[in-house]
DNA sequence: AAAGGCACCAACCGCACGTGC
DNA sequence: TGCACGTGCGGTTGGTGCCTT
């Protein structure tokens, strides 16, 4: 048995919001928050479906949109969020205050795609056009053929280790192997001085760039739900694993899956101008 | 001036996830 | 454990306005 449908499509408005659905839902939210937009609609007397009431707040009658041009350093910001986090619009968006995803979504296909092909990169791998030409690929199995994957220049996507990112996955995986990527980044600088192989080398479409655009963490948080995730193995347990996330300033985002119950629980003292954090009972 | 092409973007759709029962 | 429901996400579509011919 298929889902019900969110609303009764006979009796919903589609297509362009007119100034008085906009106004009678800025008012109920004014009046009583976002939430519930299922009954939303009839609550706020819109004959609208309540994904549609979602989905018109939040990319266009938000008080705290950003609206107008985008500019340089967030054209710069997306390109690199994007090689990190592949089309993770959701995540790119938390990292743009004022920015939707949609918007952003938007902006990537019209306009970056377009300034990355200039430049001579694939907007897909980041990776110079000539080298998805020229690349030969790993065989490599790929169990996803789900549709969504659209990119039909595939051989440098298919060699993407990093951002082969499986749309069946999870948010916990897809933040596990974030931080799986993060632990790649550190455990090959510590390595690095034996091996002598960088992690440019092992992974030469890694682009772990972390400083780009970072907040100012000045006590960086290590979560130990982000460690849970992180340590397959108990004598990885000491390795501090660093949530990217926070890293990248999510840690109030939904992305973070070590947000509230990990702030609402950790002692923190400081020691040697450091901050240690304790794990929690609920993270055991 | 009209027609066609193109770019842009708001909105829709289907699916996946999280949560409560 | 499984189901139903509410919500969020990413891909796609369709309307609109601008530009070119």
């Amino acid at each position: 048995m298929g889902r019900s449908p969110c609303c009764e499509k006979e009796h919903t408005n589609k297509g362009a919001w007119t100034k008085e659905e906009d106004e009678r839902l800025i008012n109920y939210i004014k009046l009583h928050g976002e939430g519930c937009w299922r009954s939303l609609p009839k609550a706020a007397g819109l004959l609208r479906c309540g994904k549609s009431c979602r989905l018109r707040w939040i990319n266009y009658l938000r008080p705290d949109l950003k609206r107008g041009n985008f500019i340089e350093e967030e054209d710069e910001l997306i390109i690199n969020l994007h090689s990190l986090l592949g089309n993770k619009w959701s995540l790119i968006a938390a990292r743009l205050p004022g920015r939707t995803d949609n918007e952003i979504k938007n902006y990537w296909n019209t306009h970056i795609k377009r300034k990355l092909y200039s430049r001579g990169i694939d907007p897909q791998t980041h990776r110079p056009l000539n080298s998805v030409i020229t690349s030969t690929p790993k065989k490599r199995s790929n169990n996803n053929s789900s549709s969504n994957n659209t990119n039909t220049t595939s051989t440098a996507a298919n060699d993407n280790v990093v951002f082969q990112i499986n749309m069946q996955k999870t948010k916990k995986q897809e933040v596990s192997e974030l931080i799986v990527m993060s632990n790649i980044n550190n455990e090959n600088e510590d390595s690095n001085s034996s091996s002598g192989v960088t992690t440019e080398e092992v992974y030469p479409e890694l682009n772990l760039e972390l400083s780009i655009g970072l907040p100012a963490q000045q006590n960086p948080i290590i979560s130990s739900s982000c460690i849970k995730v992180n340590d397959e193995s108990s004598n990885q347990k000491k390795k501090t694993g660093v949530c990217l996330c926070c890293n990248l300033g999510f840690q109030n985002s939904q992305a973070c899956s070590c947000k509230p119950r990990a702030i609402a629980t950790r002692i923190i003292t400081p020691q040697n101008n450091l901050y240690r954090y304790y794990s929690s009972p609920l993270d055991s």
